[in-house]
DNA sequence: TACTATGTTTAGTAAAAACTAAACGTTCTA
DNA sequence: TAGAACGTTTAGTTTTTACTAAACATAGTA
């Protein structure tokens, strides 16, 4: 059987890909992985050696893990240094997440399909087919919008989210 | 007010900033966005004439949607272009995108999460504590990707997805 | 106050991704 | 069968992204 180390580099490997499949940089799921698999808070100089990455790109993505949540920091008395833990529970990260995302880049386009719609309803006095059209199409990805949009609301609102909640739905979409 | 192509224009803009968060290219969303406002089904060549784009941008790009279903070739008698079209129904989207998702690199990485849980497993001779803890990490990674990997299995399974199911589950989450 | 230990920001570089132009292959037409 | 009209692939370029090394800022310590 393979030895500790080469299993832990291997789940690390695969973190990078999935960190990478979600449009994150690679370090970014590294960081994750050596974090999650460690069994104490970890230092910026802790991940130094055991990433290989430099200070400074460990740094902001670091920052990035924290800020979705992935990761947390941890104080210890007597000592200045950062230390950061992972998250464990997950359904708590999703929400973190989604949390995060309404506030993001995300919500500002599609806002601008908010605002398209805005736009042409105000036209309102063409009254040609190109305009009926364009209306009706916009209108449609906006309600498709909204309803993501409060599902995503629930989400972040509900006290509890775990794996009852999701065979819960499971046996609705049944 | 503005007129219709600033409009249009303006909303084609939203959508490559769309696109560009869930991790494609600018040029999807540019693509998706035009095709989405055309009353009718566009050539390669409308595309070129419409995004600015080159044809071998636009042919890999719209490769994507199309393996996306978020558009759909269509085919015209005695007329050897292919011609492309927008899905308008996001809900059917979402479930080919899911579906999709299924085959690719993301199942890949999860993959090797399981497969890190077995190695873990066949040595389960070692009886120290960090192998245990190891275990018990890895554990719950696999157990939070197989509820997601439900999840997403029903959804892909279901016969319908709509508004109406938006909405059960809506009820059920609050 | 100076020195040290730390995390962050910056300027520059390396790597990756997405694009263009052109070559290519295929299919239809004459 | 040759030529034209396509879409795709390839080679090379541009643009973007993520990184390193080093300067910097801050806070703790002597």
């Amino acid at each position: 059987m393979e030895n500790i180390a080469q299993v832990k580099q291997n789940f690390v490997e695969g973190m990078s890909g999935i960190s990478q499949f979600w449009g994150f940089p690679k370090g970014v799921g590294v960081l994750f992985g050596i974090l999650y698999l460690s069994p104490t808070p970890l230092s910026l100089d802790d991940l130094v050696e055991q990433s290989g990455l430099s200070k400074g790109a460990i740094s902001t993505n670091v920052r990035t893990l924290s800020r979705l949540g992935l990761i947390h920091p941890v104080n210890r008395l007597n000592d200045r240094k950062d230390y950061y833990e992972a998250e464990t529970d997950f359904y708590k990260a999703i929400r973190a997440i989604l949390r995060e995302r309404q506030s993001n880049e995300f919500n500002r386009a599609i806002a601008s399909v908010r605002e398209t719609l805005l736009k042409l309803e105000a036209g309102t006095g063409e009254q040609d087919a190109e305009h009926a059209f364009l209306t009706e199409r916009v209108q449609a990805l906006n309600d498709f919008f909204n309803a993501l949009d409060a599902l995503n609301k629930a989400v972040v609102r509900l006290d509890h989210l775990g794996i009852d909640t999701i065979q819960m739905v499971l046996k609705i979409l049944k």
